[in-house]
DNA sequence: TGACTCAGTCTTGTTTCAAGACTTAGTTGA
DNA sequence: TCAACTAAGTCTTGAAACAAGACTGAGTCA
């Protein structure tokens, strides 16, 4: 399966994956939530190849993840910056980062933490159900075919 | 940067994506979340070589995210299932999921939907703050360096 | 005995990635 | 006016990862 197949799977999972399933893609996305938005920035924050950069770049423009706009005209210099969609992406990227933070955090503890503008403090993402509210475990689900489900049994989620 | 060099990263989404960050671990992830358990069946459903998979199940099972047990001791045959640390990746995959949901279901709608046992409903991951319980925007939050925070100004979330 | 199952390993060719030099268009300072 | 510098790339080369599928080995089943 290639990259390109990935979309074209009946499987959300999958077609996330397609867009931003590449180690890159989610670390330029990481600097993206961090307020980078120049090419320089981006390759010398991650120290990426600066070829893999520009590729991952368009594609998410491509995708509506990220927007490129001038920024001057003279040169023509362009910043990457964050569309809806884009934001969409920060419960995954914080529970992953979240699942980083308590297991792979050093004894000093985690190097990042993220406080709630609106009630002020340091807080950890939660998982919880939009239907009761209550906070959800991986035990307390299961899934069963959505309208767009194709033939196969359990996959496509 | 190769893959070993990420986990040595002082940000906690790049030691995340050095165990779970490629296309493939994730989709292995997703078949686990769906009760499969045995190395012919990951193969069949995903479609990967086979190479490709003897070594993510390693990698996975090095890392404390599956538990390989045997089934049968003649011959040996072996199954992969979760650990407590492999559950606690749910929550990002299930924001994973619903935004591929968003917006890249078909017209039909999503693949797959998630029932809350608790409540009997079929519900979206809603992110919420753990100090207030209020649903959090990416906009809401801000970053300041934590305990295990090295020079670097603002990554290493 | 022969076909079959499971969990891999091995081989070969293709694709992607890493590293870093080079390019282009314009700006700034001496 | 020349040199150095900046931003945003492109190009080249060698290394690593991946895809596809044949093959292996231990044991079961008919």
């Amino acid at each position: 399966m290639r990259w390109e197949d990935l979309s074209r799977e009946n499987c959300s999972l999958a077609r996330t994956l397609a867009v931003i399933g590449d180690r890159w893609t989610l670390l330029v996305l990481r600097e993206a939530f961090l307020k980078v938005r120049r090419f320089e920035d981006f390759q010398a924050n991650l120290g990426i190849a600066r070829q893999v950069l520009t590729e991952r770049l368009a594609h998410l423009v491509e995708e509506g993840v990220l927007a490129k706009t001038p920024y001057q005209d003279r040169p023509p210099r362009f910043e990457y910056r964050l569309t809806e969609k884009g934001l969409g992406l920060y419960p995954a990227i914080l529970a992953l980062v979240h699942w980083g933070d308590d297991h792979y955090a050093g004894r000093k503890g985690p190097p990042l933490l993220h406080r709630h503008k609106n009630c002020g403090h340091d807080f950890r993402s939660v998982l919880t159900c939009s239907a009761c509210g209550e906070t959800v475990e991986a035990r307390a689900v299961e899934t069963h075919p959505g309208p767009g489900a194709a033939r196969r049994k359990g996959a496509g989620g």
